[in-house]
DNA sequence: TTGTATGCGTTATCAT
DNA sequence: ATGATAACGCATACAA
């Protein structure tokens, strides 16, 4: 009794005398139907309306079609981003993209992982929580023969895949960069520094410095969150010291926006006084009256690529262990709070 | 013979001695089944880490807990955080969010959701998209008795329930602030009018002229699209004009930006010669060195909302056809674009 | 209270 | 080349 009215392999079977069977082959371009049959099978499938059950054959294969993406917030505009790029990869071949918030929160990150695992995704992309130290649920993901992809905040366990962009050429770019408008006192606002990410743009910043023998001073370099306030208080302390800075490179756009904020209310000049970089290109950096200097992380770009690793994976996967890791070359995104002198945007050069 | 070591509940009845039914009954908290067995099963549930599988439930139920969201783009900040509402809202009910970009392109649209309605998802948000005329891909949806929930952008299709803002109210609340200020020549920036939130705003506009006695001059008038370009061609437009303007109400955030710039070219004071006004409280309007004045549009309770009606219409589906409009309110949100003397963000009043 | 048997829609194995 | 049937894992109508 079909109650709901969708037609299956059993009714084509039924209606054309033939077993269910040959009409599964004849639907699968098996080599072991006659053309007469496929024919017809397929001929009535058309009439019939047929759409293949994909939860029957999920059940049966194991494999739903469904991938796993999990970030800190989804209305974030990088990681919407990334989810853009994937989406825009997969859906062409077939896959639906389900998402999946952490807020920040290992247990939250635990739990999203746990519940997309026991929906049997195909995979799974992440960037993971800052609070996440322990990765038993990580490594859970591997337990499970389940793909994992991570991008931009990673972990390092063997056997994942990963996509990333080059932190360190990032922050080496962005601190040469003022260098060669003339800077000598360069402060760093740094993120978190547990965070690879952060922990690197910090390390680009120091190498740019000795690259260009400028000797490095630990009152210049202190740790903000991404918030605007933070970028603020940052500058509030930086001009306490003695000595006045003349530039800035914060690993936040938004801790840059604050300090650019806190320098205007004390009537600093930007760039001629102090020149300003951030990073991550948030959209608002170009729309501001003085765009602001930035890095970009490319992540649409960064989505795709993730999702072709994903595809590639699984293609290889005959019982052998993939990993690949492909790191983006940054973009500098030169504006007017650092560019005295007129200079165009630089890429960097990927790495695979 | 148990390949991929998944624990089901025959392992469970094997172990037991007991029929995988009553394992079922147990699991589900049946009461036909004696409490000393429920026990037992539970128990050795946990021991042996059984997991349901989710797969063969939502064959046999035809219930995936999976539901789609259909938006234009995944990455524009409007839309990214009516999901994150519906994530925060469903996740905790055991829903997946698998998310559909139809880039305002028609037949993206009909593909996503065939694709969609194949997977056997329990329900669809969809904001359509631009070029959307046509909708019977949308009624298909509704023959195949899976709920559906605009937000924003609707059809007008019976027995489908939305979630919108007041754009009328909108539109009227950002002009009469704007006459409040003692604006008289007040332009429109508005976008195609054959999408009913542009045309909605539009009309907002001119009842708030009408209500406080100001004429309307139709060559204040100009449809526009989201881009900065075409906010700054609309100004030069207006300033080809006689009689200078002394306001602009924008349905696009984008358009007032690039009206503001353009202003700023030809060197006029804002908001002390024209005072600006968008629509949908992007996060750059907020981070300007002016801030622009705007229209929230509460996107991230917009997707609770959304996501609270569908939940409720599942559950009172009992053969009846139910139908839900929530209009949320749109809130004020006033910034120095506009600001000449100084008041307070504004909220308008919601309608159910 | 518990067990047996069936169906959800498909594919794969074995036989014919 | 085609058919019969088991299996994927679960829930439930019906029996006992």
């Amino acid at each position: 009794m079909r109650q709901k009215g969708n037609v299956t392999i059993y009714d084509i079977s039924k209606q054309l005398k033939i077993s269910t069977a040959t009409v599964s082959r004849a639907l699968n371009n098996s080599d072991r139907v006659s053309q007469k049959t496929r024919d017809l099978v397929l001929k009535t499938a058309k009439e019939l309306n047929y759409q293949q059950n994909s939860l029957a054959l999920a059940l049966k294969s194991g494999k739903t079609n469904n991938i796993g993406v999990v970030v800190p917030y989804i209305n974030h505009s990088f990681f919407a981003s990334v989810i853009r790029g994937i989406e825009e990869e997969l859906t062409p071949v077939g896959y639906h993209v389900i998402i999946c918030q952490t807020h920040e929160n290992v247990e939250n990150e635990a739990k999203q992982i746990q519940t997309l695992l026991n929906t049997h995704i195909d995979g799974i992309f992440m960037s993971v929580s800052k609070t996440t130290q322990d990765i038993d649920h990580i490594t859970n993901i591997l337990n499970n023969n389940v793909p994992l992809i991570f991008f931009d905040r990673k972990k390092e366990i063997t056997g994942v895949s990963s996509v990333t962009i080059d932190d360190f050429q990032g922050g080496f770019m962005a601190t040469e960069h003022l260098i060669k408008q003339g800077c000598k006192r360069i402060a760093h606002l740094s993120g978190d520094l547990n965070l690879d990410i952060y922990l690197k743009r910090y390390e680009g910043y120091l190498d740019a410095l000795k690259a260009y023998n400028i000797p490095i001073d630990r009152d210049l370099i202190i740790e903000v969150n991404s918030k605007l306030e933070s970028g603020a208080v940052a500058v509030q302390q930086l001009y306490n010291l003695p000595k006045k800075i003349d530039a800035i490179f914060s690993s936040s756009d938004y801790a840059a926006l604050g300090a650019i904020q806190e320098l205007r209310a004390r009537e600093v000049k930007i760039p001629d006084e102090v020149c300003v970089v951030g990073f991550s290109n948030e959209p608002f950096t170009q729309y501001m009256e003085m765009p602001i200097t930035s890095v970009n992380q490319t992540p649409v770009l960064m989505g795709k690529i993730a999702a072709q690793v994903f595809l590639e994976q699984i293609n290889e996967k005959k019982r052998m262990t993939v990993e690949k890791k492909v790191v983006l070359a940054p973009e500098l995104c030169i504006r007017n709070s650092s560019n005295k002198s007129k200079i165009e945007t630089k890429k960097g050069k990927v790495r695979i």
